[in-house]
DNA sequence: ACGCGTGTTACTGT
DNA sequence: GACAGTAACACGCG
């Protein structure tokens, strides 16, 4: 549920709250997909100071003091809580306890929000560092529609459904355009429009949301947004059902 | 009160 | 092999 401006939200307050505290013990409660077991993950991280929360791709990472890092992807629903001593949140996932006796829950109702303890290095960019360059190179090489390539989280990572909607509005470009003929010039504004609808986004909800940590916020979306009817300058928003909804405008061009 | 929404994987079909 | 489409995961929320 969350996107990637949600997640950096989250990073930074999550730096702020547990920056300098130590590991004291974390309980496995329903992570099917957690790479190590109960036992290794304590004997590797217990008595070790977190350092750092930064976000990587869709993943939350967690940064201790011997280089050692918990990948947290909180898929469709994950959520994050801290507590005192106790966690009193349902569907818990996996809880860290540090040793002032306070923690961090992450909960997911369906079950499939993903630890990870030293996640693999991805060569893919982030979707907020990828330069112009790589972008138009790996579009030319692909005839899919624009909206599913900056989805793709082999291609660009961190971008999901309603971001890629706003994105493409910004940058004037329908989604159903072919990847590669959509030429120079619209490149460049998507590239612009990557960067400034997701730093502007984070900017947004950490003012109206200064310790947010968990759900998401989609009040200030202009294009992907069920409360709204039109394009600031007036044009009809029209949603396309699919597996994922694509929220538009005839304001956009469609290259093809 | 019931239908919508979100990421990923796995799979079928063209 | 490239690409499209769909189901499953299963609940909170309005």
């Amino acid at each position: 549920m969350p996107e990637l401006p949600d997640l950096q939200a989250f990073s930074h307050n999550l730096q702020k709250k547990l920056a300098g505290k130590t590991i004291k013990k974390i309980d496995v409660h329903n992570a099917k997909k957690l790479n190590v077991s109960t036992n290794e993950l304590n004997e590797i991280l217990s008595g070790q100071t977190l350092e750092k929360v930064y976000r990587e791709g869709k993943e939350l990472h967690i940064r201790f003091s011997k280089g050692d890092v918990l990948g947290l992807h909180l898929m469709l629903h994950g959520k994050l809580f801290l507590f005192d001593i106790k966690n009193e949140n349902k569907y818990a996932i996996i809880e860290l306890h540090f040793d002032d006796n306070s923690g961090l829950a992450l909960t997911d109702f369906q079950g499939i929000a993903t630890p990870t303890l030293n996640p693999e290095k991805k060569d893919v960019p982030d979707a907020l560092e990828a330069d112009a360059g790589y972008l138009k190179k790996r579009l030319a090489k692909t005839k899919t529609n624009i909206k599913t390539v900056l989805l793709d989280q082999k291609i660009l990572r961190g971008i999901g459904n309603a971001y890629a909607d706003e994105i493409l509005w910004h940058a004037r470009i329908s989604p159903f355009s072919v990847s590669n003929k959509i030429p120079e010039a619209k490149l460049n504004d998507l590239v612009e429009a990557i960067k400034t609808v997701l730093e502007d986004a984070e900017k947004s909800i950490l003012k109206s949301n200064p310790d947010i940590i968990n759900g998401e916020v989609r009040d200030f979306m202009l294009i992907h947004n069920s409360k709204k009817k039109q394009s600031p300058a007036g044009a009809a928003i029209i949603i396309n059902d699919a597996s994922r909804k694509t929220y538009y405008t005839d304001e956009q061009e469609l290259f093809e």
